[in-house]
DNA sequence: TGAGCGTGTCAGGAATTCTTGACATCCGCA
DNA sequence: TGCGGATGTCAAGAATTCCTGACACGCTCA
């Protein structure tokens, strides 16, 4: 990474509410692999926008409600 | 392109909802080329997320009111 | 003690996103 | 007729995202 992240997100949060499920699990569901999930739950970098698309459907929330995108520049 | 975007957007019709802003001044607005607005807004590819966001927030709306991902596969 | 699960890391490589730079077309206007 | 503005395209390369595969640590449970 040459430039970390700056796109906070709540995946681990949303991942507990939902019967905790487990990183593999999501990774499964959004059809990513297990690395990739656990990337970008830790902010290693911001996932494209059709992986951000398919977390949140799979939490059933809008994309704003996982991603969020510090204000002033 | 091996895999062409399935994310949809109406970045055209904001730009004009936006006082006709143009490609060329929406690109210097988000901090990215010129042709990469033409590119994304073609349906090329999908953005980064972070490209995303900040078109969002020159638009002034949630993203999903910039991009929408089809629905079931 | 040993096996299984969940999480985290590293390395190398494939795929996608974004850039720079150049060139073409269409349109409106002096 | 010629110029400038807006849009679109192509090519090559840099940067980022995502993948496969392997290994480690802590915890729980038989």
């Amino acid at each position: 990474m040459v430039k970390p992240t700056r796109v906070e997100n709540r995946i681990r949060a949303l991942r507990f509410a939902h019967g905790e499920l487990t990183q593999a699990d999501l990774a499964e569901r959004i059809g990513v692999t297990r690395q990739t999930v656990i990337a970008i739950e830790q902010g290693k970098y911001s996932p494209s926008l059709e992986v951000a698309f398919q977390i949140a459907r799979v939490f059933g929330v809008p994309l704003d409600d996982v991603f969020q995108y510090p204000d002033g520049a």
